[in-house]
DNA sequence: TATTATACTACTATTTTACTAGGAATTGCA
DNA sequence: TGCAATTCCTAGTAAAATAGTAGTATAATA
């Protein structure tokens, strides 16, 4: 039940994309060595985010990436599931095919479904912009 | 981001012992054939149940496991920690060892917590004697 | 046209998952 | 007392997922 590398990393690269939007477009390099992820495994990672329009990029030299949309465009949820896959806590809620035959009379089921919503809850609120929020005050308090 | 077969196979498990709950043990043949799971599989994770206390065995012909305590006593939580290891979402909330240098201005780590609570609030209030409920409830509505 | 950046594809070591296999220990019953 | 039924214990293993690395192609800019 753990969220992997890929969907923790996708989530720092969308807020430091937020965290630096200004006029020119942040290359994958300094979002590597500013969040000390590999910039080869974050360019995977931002590849499929440009495929699903989540982020622009520029080629060439000054080039980058810049968010799509306000920061308030996105959710947590979209950005997890583009890069987890589905985050429910069982594959019978994911599609019909993953169905099991025991459906009808499953009591978990409804187990699953509970904390199916209470996940959404949290990830289908929360957006970029909240994350960015919640950064600036950190960064407010925390005084060394 | 899925609860493993081990978590799943281990709910069930305990509620197949819930249900048939009478004066004999519980042969894990049995809930085997009930439940379509492999035999020798539900025998490693009821060995893990059985060492935390949570069903007592009897040896022997006419032997079994029969839960150690009323359902009511056993939240979904404590049984899928159990055979799943946390749920918290990511491990630096597991303990320190795993916190991250980053935890000051951490901004993600807000989520995880929301996330993390969000969980909680499902699995450590729902316990067996629910799934019980639920299970009655289903089997009472299901027509073929 | 050299340089800087993204784009794309393939490969790989490690870990986790989901079991299977086989035998040892215990106990009830004939 | 011995056999059969059951749990107990340990090891092994195929397949999938994870977390990257590596190399080259493509585009744009100065």
């Amino acid at each position: 039940m753990k969220i992997s590398t890929k969907g923790r990393y996708a989530l720092r690269l969308m807020l430091d994309l937020a965290l630096h939007d200004n006029d020119a477009p942040v290359r994958i390099k300094d979002i590597a060595a500013r969040q000390d992820i590999s910039d080869k495994y974050l360019e995977q990672i931002i590849s499929s985010l440009n495929k699903a329009g989540y982020v622009k990029s520029i080629r060439g030299p000054q080039g980058g990436y810049k968010l799509a949309k306000d920061p308030s465009g996105y959710t947590v949820g979209m950005i997890l599931r583009l890069t987890e896959g589905s985050l429910a806590p069982v594959a019978c809620l994911d599609d019909e095919v993953n169905q099991c035959d025991r459906q009808e009379t499953c009591a978990t089921l409804k187990l699953w479904q509970q904390l199916d919503d209470a996940i959404k809850s949290v990830v289908d609120t929360v957006t970029l912009a909240d994350l960015v929020e919640w950064q600036e005050e950190k960064i407010d308090n925390y005084v060394i």
